[in-house]
DNA sequence: CATGAATGAGATTTCATTCAT
DNA sequence: GATGAATGAAATCTCATTCAT
């Protein structure tokens, strides 16, 4: 419980004012969501996972789509945009002076926060394609955002001769998917294989390495 | 239609005689099911589509769930699993002299395989994590079956000297990785985008070429 | 299956040219209806039951409802009714002199038909109260018969002195109350109990005896 | 309404607090579950006898099945098994000293309240043949009850040497027997035929006297 | 704020019956 | 006669949502 307020305090202001039955409303859906998927929960089901009455939801929530809106959108916003940005400044501030020290920091930083908001994080990527709303919201949030970024800060390495001269955007591109094609199958795919994550993890920043490496 | 009957042709063998209503049945399942999720689409939706009574429908397949395994069932082990294994034979048979020779045709087959499967493939990846029958066949009709093959063509490339000297397993992760990461950026998560489907291929090919080569 | 036959030659004449098809169904009708009642059973399981396409039922009875009254009226008129009223006529033929006699007489024979065609009577004795056509045959075919015979009967025993001066309904009602009374909680209410047949049926006999005797 | 009231509040304890629509419910479940049987009974049927939406049913009851025992299994705990124990207690407090008061009490009172539930009466004979949850309940609240208490009672008439001296487990088949066919044929199988019932339950227990007599 | 009974629209499923072959 | 695919009406059941308390 001391985890979920924590991630509770962490979605929603402190303004937000939040009744006790709200958080556990919350925390309910976000495991039953990511757990079965947003068609195939009922709201009753939630109701009764928060123990709560089934029209305590719609206190809240005027629909049930409300209530997946009302979790994804302040996760984007509040959690994932924040996070995933974060380290993007820094290499500016020359914290990272190589590639590979900002892969590592990024990747491990990831990989951490992915383990500690797994429900989130496979809410966000089965329902993104079904909800035009959370599409827009992914790519105002975070698209846009680490887009910008990321080509300055491509463009940075590639001045020091440390990554190969492509697109940047391509270099985006070659990046993220191989980040999160390793998140997916360990999370998703294969949760229940056994994963040595800190040798995984060096391993596909070396393969990023030499497969983004200016020659 | 005559897409769709090839696929149909495709994926039941022709002593199993599908009547005419039941093909239809099943070529809207897959639209809807891919469109919208399995959870989220109603028989009567289907009935609707196919132009069929909806009591058809459970003439055929006793529930719904029935209809979802009678669909994606023959799509892994008719289409999926034998298009999947193709080419690995063919390198043992030295069809395929270099990695990269070997990387392009696979890509450039599957991309091709995939657009045309689309939507086949998209219930795939967003009814697996839900559906623990369809976790179960894939194991056993795909992944056991194209990891012993894999294992024995790096080894082959690795004595050739052509292939970095890692485990087999890994190198098949971070392979599989990329190419299905570019696959479900490309398809799932960005369809509308503009992408340059044969310059992206190329790049993810170098990509992984430069990664996976012997230095 | 040469208990069914045998079954089938009782209750349809030879003349109504039974194709091999129907008596199986009349036979998985009789199973069916008897187990679970008539309106929890349905044709395709009576169809399946009897190896036979669900069409196949609707060629030899309009609605299902006509395929009980085709089993049914044809046991009241063929098998039950015949049977019932067999030893009525005896008695006046003076072939049992004593009314214990004609009891024990009427009790076995009626216990080894019973026993032998149980279904038969659990359906008449469960569908009756809902099936007012078959009230009316029942009323018709076997009632009033039997109530006729047995009053002129009772007249005779009672001219002999044998049994109590009541009113012939009442000897009539207490006596087919008690058989079926036996009948009923032995085949219906406790089928699984251990009976011993002939020690219930001879204190049946004693005991109805003692309570009709003339003192 | 008053008398279905009255039904209720035998049916269910205060405690249990039955809102006024499920009250609605189970008196409709009720008369039609005994009008047409449980099978032939549609739970739309019963909701709009009840004047209420299909729905709040299911809210009450998860299943119709569930809806027939929740009325059943209260008419036996409830209802029937103290009624039925009743007055077997009596005996031994020496209230009867005769074995025809006795019979005569037992039936009378059981004559008067069969009549006033006969609809539940109805329901309880024609479903236990096919629930075997109803069968397991019949058994555990009535038949074991009875079972015990009547051995007993029939012992101690027995050493007053009022009742002749059979074991003691067929006087109660003989009995139970005798009375319930009265019922049954009264009740279920002739209704609308006219009955002088005082007449024909003193006929009842003459007969039955004679019957079990010591002579 | 919270409750939970009630709703009614709709989802899944069953089933008697029809009909072309 | 026999088949079994197809039907559509109806049955059972689910569920998001409302509302009086």
């Amino acid at each position: 419980m001391a985890d979920q307020d924590s991630l509770i305090t962490q979605l929603f202001d402190e303004e937000e004012e939040l009744t006790d039955k709200q958080k556990k409303i919350i925390i309910a859906a976000i495991e039953s969501f990511s757990e079965k998927g947003y068609a195939a929960t009922s709201t009753s089901e939630i109701a009764k996972k928060a123990g709560v009455a089934e029209g305590t939801i719609f206190r809240h929530y005027k629909t049930k789509k409300d209530l997946l809106l009302g979790i994804v959108a302040p996760a984007m916003a509040k959690l994932l945009a924040p996070f995933v940005i974060k380290d993007l400044y820094k290499v500016l501030d020359t914290k990272y002076e190589h590639f590979e020290d900002f892969l590592r920091a990024m990747i491990e930083n990831r990989a951490a926060f992915l383990k500690k908001n797994l429900p989130l994080f496979k809410i966000l990527i089965q329902e993104i394609p079904f909800h035009p709303e959370l599409k827009e919201q992914f790519t105002e949030h975070i698209a846009k955002k680490v887009f910008d970024r990321f080509i300055k800060l491509t463009e940075y390495y590639q001045e020091k001769g440390q990554i190969i001269d492509l697109p940047p955007q391509q270099i985006l591109r070659l990046t993220i998917t191989t980040i999160m094609g390793y998140f997916i199958a360990r999370y998703l795919f294969l949760p229940e294989a056994d994963w040595n994550d800190e040798e995984e993890i060096e391993l596909t920043i070396q393969f990023l390495m030499r497969g983004l490496a200016a020659n």
